[in-house]
DNA sequence: TCTGGGGTCCTAGGACCC
DNA sequence: TCTGGGGTCCTAGGACCC
């Protein structure tokens, strides 16, 4: 094989990428902590009865056909042995840290993309002599050490190192010299490139483009209609042009969401708006504590046909309280929702920061919006608002300090209570739960 | 009781301004 | 009475990623 190998004394010029991708990650590090489980089948994700789905499948379970994204019961039918968890998400979240800390080791560029995989950019220069294999083996015996396993790509690209990583799984290691980038790409099913969805896929074929190489020389026409601006980028990444760096600044975040499938579907007002009030609590906790506040709030809602519709609302100014969010989301809900409609999902997101522009409790801001709120609803003096703003903030950092001290499920509002038993959302993912 | 949750980015249409 | 575009912001929907 003309790209695999791992020949260090071949000589690398110019820029090296590796892109790390931890095997299995969740399941690996369930079966770290529980030696019994290892060698056996695992799955992590959802209920297989409430409309759950695998998250992380071993890869004993992955003989069977386990899948991630795959729907649970799916999954249960294939493999009914299997070891099931809802995950330990705080536990992952830990141990990717200590890995990405072996990766800062090696160079301070580094790109961390979600919680299992990173961009490393190790180019021999100056200060980094060393050949970028050696490099890679070197990590892969560090994360070894921690008990799970990785499988590094190593290419002049992104494109390549992350397409490469992706070749042999687990433990893999695949190389792509310089020079040897469009040979590896073209006879590539185009669907293994990053940004080639199910749809771009299907596009492609109906056109007779099913290769990275067929790709490249596609009409300019094909590639518009599918990725418009981003036409020429992707072309250029077929012929393994891809000039994009590794960088090492994180990007400010731009949404925070929460959204809940149901269990069974929601079919009263008072059933969805207490899905909705759970999740609106749920963001505005996680905006304060990321020191956000959002100026747009949106809800969405998924319905018994899975058709998905959104509204969304301006705020009279930036908000990071429930308690500002909830009588508009009960608005919102009259939107989206007439009775006689079932519901399986429902979400809340707040978009819209402004830099460094997170609200802390003044009077002046809540008189502020008193005012704006009045000119919008002319009715509001007849109807007050049950908390104000200013009362709103200091509830809500009450109830964070009381969550802190306790945990989640410490605090629940009223309506909360009623679907507690009715729904797959918030229990599943607190630790506190298991 | 097949098909999650948390994100980013792009597009298209309408409002609005000049 | 009939009529242009360019720019920007907002909204809704959808593709895609892990």
């Amino acid at each position: 094989m003309p790209f695999e190998g791992t020949n260090q004394h071949r000589p690398w010029p110019g820029p090296a990428v590796l892109l790390v991708d931890l095997d299995a990650f969740f399941a690996s590090v369930e079966q770290l902590d529980h030696p019994a489980w290892r060698g056996k089948p695992v799955i992590v994700g959802g209920d297989p009865d409430k409309r759950g789905v695998v998250s992380t499948a071993s890869y004993e379970a992955r003989v069977y056909g386990v899948r991630s994204a795959m729907p649970a019961a799916t999954a249960k039918q294939l493999c009914p042995h299997a070891i099931w968890t809802h995950g330990h998400f705080d536990r992952y979240k830990a141990m990717s840290r200590a890995i990405m800390g072996i990766l800062l080791d090696e160079s301070p560029l580094l790109q961390q993309v979600s919680i299992d995989e990173a961009f490393l950019d190790v180019s021999p220069n100056a200060v980094n002599t060393e050949h970028p294999v050696a490099i890679a083996q070197r990590i892969q015996s560090r994360v070894k050490e921690l008990g799970v396993t990785c499988s590094i790509g190593v290419g002049t690209s992104k494109t390549i190192a992350k397409i490469a990583s992706d070749m042999d799984k687990p433990q893999g290691l695949t190389v792509v010299y310089p020079g040897r980038e469009r040979d590896f790409l073209s006879p590539l099913p185009v669907r293994t490139m990053s940004g080639v969805g199910a749809r771009a896929e299907e596009m492609l074929h109906r056109h007779g483009v099913s290769t990275l190489g067929e790709m490249a020389s596609a009409p300019e026409r094909l590639l518009k209609a599918i990725w418009g601006k981003n036409a020429d980028m992707m072309r250029s990444r077929c012929l393994g042009l891809d000039m994009t760096p590794v960088s090492a600044e994180s990007d400010p975040v731009k949404s925070v969401s929460s959204e809940m499938t149901a269990s069974s579907d929601l079919r009263s007002f008072d059933s969805i708006a207490a899905a909705v009030d759970t999740m609106a609590a749920k963001v505005a906790r996680r905006l304060r504590k990321k020191e956000l506040a959002g100026r747009t709030l949106a809800l969405r809602m998924r319905y018994s046909d899975r058709s998905t519709r959104s509204v969304q609302r301006k705020l009279p100014r930036p908000e990071d309280n429930e308690f500002a969010f909830i009588p508009l989301l009960h608005e919102m809900i009259d939107e989206l929702w007439k009775p006689g409609m079932a519901v399986r999902l429902v979400g809340v997101a707040v978009t819209g920061f402004e830099e460094d522009e997170h609200v802390q409790g003044s009077l002046f801001d809540s008189e502020d919006f008193a005012a704006e709120d009045k000119g919008k609803h002319p009715h509001a003096e007849a109807k007050p608002p049950a908390i104000d703003a200013d009362h709103g903030r200091k509830l809500s950092r009450a109830t964070d300090i009381v969550k802190d001290r306790f945990g989640e499920s410490a605090v629940f509002y009223g309506r909360e209570l009623q679907v507690k038993d009715n729904t797959t959302g918030t229990a599943a993912k607190n630790p506190a739960d298991y």
